[in-house]
DNA sequence: CTGAAAGCGCTTACAG
DNA sequence: CTGAAAGCGCTTACAG
């Protein structure tokens, strides 16, 4: 048997139903989109031949002759981030509600790959874009805006057909910091992500203003570097304990690194919440399952999905998206625990 | 300013570049692919009009009119499941090298959804799909197969057109079984998936041969239903302690479960290892982070992924597919030790 | 080497 | 109510 061969059994077309009914492409079309009034019987013909051969239109000859392809551009950095993928399921059901195909490409925090993310969307003709955050430079996405409806996230921003949708990271950072501050803790260590994540640098100066404004500061030794995955956690926490700089609590810029600490401390026979506090950033899903379970801040990714997916139809739709983010919000559970002195 | 009409400005079309050069969109398109030999001077004017305009070919369209779109579906069941996006990745970065684009969908775990996300796969035209695992039914998979190039992971079953690739979870479970049998343990206690899942059964069953191969049972007090999160993880092992049976360690069908039993025992002020030893299956990537280090059954789905998506393009481009899925492997790390008796 | 024409699978004025 | 025709943006025999 030639494999080759195998698959030229092709989907029934619109022609094919028409004859099939014996009536023109026109009136099978106008049946599909219910575009206008059919006599019941040519109906009939029709809906029984559609049933014979199993035809569903092809979404793509549809949106290359409607000129619309119903399709949503999703530029997310990594498919596989356990932060994001709650994201894009916000983002996938809402779309599916509203009639729209999302269509997921990954940027990895690249400004090329995103670029060449957007350029491939934009050659496919989607509708719109919904871009998670990532790195390209604001003018770009404002001249893009302009020809494409764009929503953003992670960015304060306003330019014309684009929606720009910013968590408040400074505000989280200054929750996160006061909750550990009220707990009477005074030498707090941060683990940062990279320097140049924008949540990274506002979260840090978050977490800085907050100190300052209970007239403490954030020592430069206590700050240490990560790369907000769970290696960057533990390495970080090493670094920090290799320096005995002395701590009592630990504000991970988010939930991953977080973990990556827990176990570094775990590792040192430190234990949390008793020995030192832990607070992350984020809460992913399973900070509700880590050992300590993690009190960390909230931030509703879910929820920004599905947010953005309703800013984009908006926009596409020809209406002012008003959606917005919803605030910060911690989240007490058990990594932290008021010092003893 | 009306929103409703910013985005008027259509991107470049082919045709909109002949003019600019002042040649046929035939010479245009013949540039563009590489199709025939063509003048020099043409060709400069050529791809200096696509610069000057911009211009990127509209993929829908030349799929369309080359009844090939380079497209690939992939039906997962959860865009956001930690394990099945480790899988995606691999995909994705496959996929691309060989100049594919991966069109994702989510078939939920309801075969009524996976048949909607094919039909929707096959109605947009792509050359072939990936199903990974899922509970669409043998049958219809070697019917559609027919028609469209098909790869299947989770699943051992052959049918013209289609390429299955299993991953032998009875063998995995029994690796498991028997690491915890070599530290001595024997009232091992197992924490299911849901009962509809053919991983899940397949791991049951593994673990019952590897227990009765030793001499040994499974008892049915002992094997409690999970959901393969850690949410049922937990119920799991509070059901397991309220029966009050005896057990020395607990086998859980995946890390997720895995995590929430080792959350519970917590709870309990049970300690893993010290008195229960824990044991997971796949190897999410977070295992070696969680506290502590997960135990468990290596499976390797980024590798699947990459392996899927090798496949479904051999099979598009009329080669015969050979790929295999790794075998399970034992990563014995810090949540099992030697019964002490 | 290069253009005119037909076609991919739909939709939508335009007539009647 | 319904059909013939043109068009969406490309590709590809067919001529020359």
């Amino acid at each position: 048997m030639n494999v080759a061969h195998l698959h030229e059994e092709r989907p029934a077309t619109l022609e094919m139903v028409a004859k099939h009914a014996r009536v023109s492409p026109s009136t099978v079309s106008r049946i599909l989109n219910g575009t206008a009034t059919v006599s019941e019987e040519k109906k009939k013909a029709v809906e029984s031949a559609i049933a014979a051969l199993n035809f569903r239109p092809n979404p793509v000859a549809q949106g290359l002759s409607r000129g619309k392809s119903r399709t949503i551009g999703i530029i997310t950095q990594a498919i596989d981030s356990p932060f994001y993928g709650e994201g894009l399921k916000g983002i996938e059901s809402t779309l599916a509600e509203a009639g729209y195909a999302p269509l997921f490409v990954s940027g990895h925090w690249r400004p090329s790959d995103e670029q060449a993310c957007l350029a491939q969307l934009i050659a496919r003709r989607v509708d719109g874009v919904i871009v998670l955050t990532g790195s390209m430079p604001d003018k770009v996405l404002a001249t893009q805006a302009k020809s494409l409806p764009l929503v953003v996230t992670g960015r304060t921003m306003s330019a014309p057909g684009l929606h720009a949708m910013a968590f408040d990271n400074h505000e989280g950072a200054r929750l996160a910091t006061r909750h550990l501050l009220e707990l009477g803790h005074q030498k707090i260590a941060c683990i940062t992500g990279p320097s140049d994540h924008p949540d990274a640098v506002d979260r840090l100066r978050g977490c800085q203003a907050e100190m300052k404004a209970a007239g403490l500061s954030l020592p430069k030794e206590l700050i240490v570097e990560g790369d907000f995955l769970e290696s960057g956690g533990v390495l970080a926490v090493q670094k920090l304990l290799a320096s005995r700089a002395t701590f009592t609590a630990i504000l991970a810029l988010n939930d991953q690194s977080a973990y990556g600490a827990a176990l570094a401390l775990y590792r040192s026979g430190l234990r949390v919440p008793d020995d030192i506090s832990l607070v992350g950033f984020d809460d992913l899903r399973s900070s509700s399952f880590t050992i300590p379970p993690l009190t960390t801040v909230r931030h509703a990714i879910y929820e920004i999905g599905q947010q953005a997916a309703l800013a984009v139809v908006d926009l596409v739709e020809g209406r002012k998206p008003t959606q917005r983010v919803p605030a910060p919000e911690l989240v007490a559970r058990e990594s932290t625990r008021r010092l003893r002195r």
